[in-house]
DNA sequence: GCAAGGTC
């Protein structure tokens, strides 16, 4: 074993690549020690040996003198002029190192090969420095993966520390700093949110929030603009729709004349054409990939990576942290379906196994760090938490998707004339599944489409007119965001969920898909008031080519450090001179919440302002109410009054529960007797809404079991009281919403009221479909005529 | 009470 010397020393970015490396170089004969504060791995034999402390990650962080602790507005300048000291945040490595470098000859660094790796091993190099008697050697290994090849031949050929890329990772952190607390300071500081209500400034958080606002303007600001399309739908086996080959048509008149030239007729085959399609298999995961799909699964993105952690630590899964997507040739992968042959996926994985030849997908990224994601042991059955087994699962099929066939598809479409007008068709049929039956999260639907001759006659039926509009763009939700933080370059694949999970917790941006709270929104307004970079991406881009500068030995980190803090001195300096109209933008903005209503005392808004978890409702003028609830969740204007009270109502939307109805006074019964609809016609009892043993719900009577009084509720929609009693069988009227409308009702389903509702029903039914010009079928917004027969079936009733 | 980046 050429490549050991006696007395070296080894340091490794985390405890398993430490493992590993100690492994392969000692062929499995080294010992893990633990003593007195210290770790690390150490072989010996007759002609050497060696020590390797496993780090976990950085050893040290940066930060201001304690002078600096205190936040004032005066010691910002102060701040940026100030050099950084480093503070030691992991002892046992910092023991472990000082211990064990003593006399020692050769200290190799084997840390990741990418830029914080490089400063990881400088900032060990500079522990096992401040011990003035060494004089040691100092080298680099580099190696791509963890297999023994890699690992004997990094230390076979080993490689100079890289100065220029480590000074390159320390200017980012310093830049990082100083415009982090410079700005954050400055933004609480005036605008007096200090203690743990500080508002955050950082080069990836802002510029992230930033894109969220950005988003959300645009909704507001989005004017819809309606279309039309004329649609046949076609009838040969079944039916299959066609669509006027124009799409959509912004003249409604022009609409109507082609569906009035084509209506009643039928259409001829001008163009028709089949043909197979390939289903590709997705990539193996990286990190980003991953907590996409894990979030399509409703496992958010830091929860997800949390699991993900904690499956790597007990061994299942490879390495949840890489950039990676394409598999190394020295995993045997193999070995790893047939472990998977005794797991839950025992039938895919015999699926992937019967191929002739296994070729896995590859992904764009072939990143040198660690390998894609995939399961590298099998647990127990039963052994994982429920979130756990969800996520194994995730990793597990992908794995088995990526080695599996692809899948293919029939594809036809066609163009069918009617009186001159060509409509469009299309047809999809999944013909082999491939790895869409092992990838089960991912679906493709079936349209129909029957084989079709150029010239065949086509039946057609139901002519019509589809009114749509315009949509805005969607707002971020977790998988979408991490994808555009990706794509802007903004944070790593590590930090990334860790940002969200900081806007959200600051209050920020809340709700999935997300948006900007108030003060998110205000921030950003604050922070653009002043023309500098800090809300855009771009301030990523520009220190990313500065750091190339420094790690190709054009500039020094000095050079750079000092450009940026001239930079974020003017920057401050501006914002100091427009703070009194920067601290009114947010303040004002707070101050203003959503209005929700209008109060019932003296006719003005009623605004909803969130101050943390609590929600104050407040009338604009004399503060006649004023009312504080403790809500977890969204609030929405209901543009209701309470039935009981008369005060506005508003809609709480809380994360995973449907939308629950909330009257704005906390003590109004409404809130308190939510459930009792009202009194019992047999014996004067509370009518309450009540589950089923089936999970059904249905109206009870409170005097169970003494009275048996029931009614059967709707399944769907929200019931209310209305305090109405029938007037044929006196049981309460209950309200049902459902979407944007409501409905009351009698709930006595044998009642005369429902009889008579009913045939109403029927009749402006009736009436509707003599219409067909005006009919929708998937509208997009709820429509006219619908709404017409709404309240069409209201004046019946209340006549 | 500050950032972002490693890792647990």
């Amino acid at each position: 074993m050429g490549y050991l010397l006696p007395d070296t020393l080894i340091i490794s970015e985390k405890a398993d690549a430490g493992r590993r490396i100690a492994y392969f170089l000692s062929d499995g004969k080294s010992k893990q020690k633990r003593s007195k504060g210290l770790s690390y791995i150490e072989y010996e034999n007759e002609v050497g040996g060696f020590y390797l402390v496993p780090l976990s990650g950085h050893i040290v962080e940066i930060d201001f003198p304690k002078t600096l602790k205190d936040w004032k507005l005066e010691n910002l300048k102060e701040l940026i002029s100030s050099n950084v000291i480093h503070n030691v945040k992991n002892k046992t490595a910092y023991e472990s190192l000082k211990t064990l470098s003593a006399g020692i000859k050769r200290v190799i660094i084997a840390t990741d090969y990418d830029r914080e790796g490089e400063l990881i091993g400088t900032e060990a190099l500079d522990i096992v420095k401040k011990d003035k008697s060494f004089h040691g050697e100092i080298k680099r290994a580099k190696f791509s993966a963890l297999t023994g090849k890699e690992i004997k031949d990094a230390f076979a050929n080993f490689i100079d520390v890289d100065y220029n890329l480590s000074d390159s990772a320390a200017a980012r952190e310093e830049i990082d700093l100083y415009w982090g607390a410079a700005l954050t300071r400055f933004f609480s500081l005036i605008t007096n949110r200090l203690g743990k209500n500080f508002l955050s400034i950082g080069r990836v958080q802002t510029p992230t929030l930033g894109l969220i606002v950005k988003r959300e303007r645009e909704i507001e600001n989005f004017v819809p603009e309606k279309f039309w399309e004329v649609k046949v739908d076609f009838l040969k086996d079944d039916v299959f729709t066609g669509i006027y080959e124009e799409g959509r048509i912004n003249d409604e008149k022009r609409a109507r004349e082609i569906l009035e030239n084509i209506i009643g007729k039928d259409g001829i085959v001008n163009e028709f054409e089949k043909g197979m399609e390939r289903i590709y298999k997705p990539a193996p995961f990286n990190t980003t990939e991953f907590m996409r799909e894990a979030s399509r699964i409703g496992v958010m993105p830091s929860r997800a990576m949390k699991i993900a952690e904690s499956l790597y630590v007990k061994g299942f899964i490879s390495y949840p942290r890489t950039d990676n997507t394409v598999y190394q040739r020295s995993i045997n992968l193999k070995s790893v379906v047939e472990k998977l042959k005794n797991s839950e996926l025992k039938k895919e994985a015999e699926m992937v196994l019967s191929q002739e030849k296994i070729i896995p997908s590859r992904g764009r990224m072939e990143a040198t760090d660690h390998p894609p994601i995939y399961p590298t042991e099998v647990p127990k059955s039963g052994s994982l938490r429920a979130d756990e087994a969800k996520v194994y699962e995730l990793i597990a099929r992908r794995f088995l998707a990526t080695l599996y066939r692809e899948g293919t598809r029939e594809v036809k479409s066609a163009k069918i004339e009617i009186d001159h007008y060509n409509f469009k068709t299309n047809g999809t049929r999944v013909v082999d599944p491939g790895w869409l039956s092992i990838y089960t999260y991912r679906k493709f639907k079936d349209i129909f489409h029957p084989d079709l001759e150029k010239g065949e006659k086509v039946k057609a039926e139901n002519w019509r007119i589809e009114e749509g509009e315009t949509k805005p763009p969607s707002r971020f939700d977790m998988a979408s965001l991490i994808k555009e933080m990706e794509n802007l370059n903004l944070g790593t694949k590590s930090t990334r969920h860790d940002i969200i999970d900081k806007l959200q917790s600051r209050g920020f941006i809340e709700g999935n898909p997300v948006r900007p709270t108030a003060l998110g929104s205000s921030l950003i307004d604050g922070v653009t008031t002043v023309d500098s970079k800090i809300a855009e991406p771009d301030m990523t881009a520009e220190l990313e080519s500065f750091m190339n500068n420094i790690a190709a030995g054009e500039r020094t980190k000095d050079s750079v450090v000092s450009t940026s803090r001239n930079m974020l001195s003017s920057v401050l300096e501006e914002l100091e001179n427009n703070k009194d109209s920067i601290a009114n933008i947010i303040r004002g903005a707070l101050e203003t919440g959503t209005v929700v209503g209008k109060c019932n005392i003296d006719g003005t808004n009623i605004q909803a302002i969130k101050i943390r978890d609590t929600i104050r409702f407040r009338c604009e003028r004399d503060n006649c109410i004023d009312y504080y609830h403790k809500i977890r969740g969204l609030i929405k204007p209901s543009e209701e009054n309470c039935v009981v009270c008369g005060k506005p109502v508003v809609t709480v939307i809380r994360r995973g529960q449907s939308p629950e109805k909330l009257c704005i006074d906390p003590l109004c019964k409404f809130n308190t007797e939510k459930k009792d609809i009202g009194l019992c016609p047999l014996d004067g009892g509370h009518m309450i809404i009540r589950q089923s043993k089936y999970g059904k719900r249905f109206l009870g009577c409170s005097n169970f079991p003494k009275c048996r009084q029931t009614y059967a509720l709707p399944q769907k929609g929200e019931i209310k009281m209305t305090g109405k009693i029938c007037e044929y069988c006196h049981a309460p009227i209950i309200s049902v919403s459902f979407g944007s409308g409501s409905r009351e009702m009698c709930p006595n389903i044998s009642c005369e009221s429902n009889k008579k509702s009913k045939s109403d029903m029927e009749k402006v039914k009736s009436t509707a479909v003599k219409k067909p010009l005006t009919r929708k079928k998937t509208v997009k917004k709820s429509g006219s005529s619908a709404s017409k027969e709404k309240k069409a079936r209201k004046s019946v009733k209340n006549a």
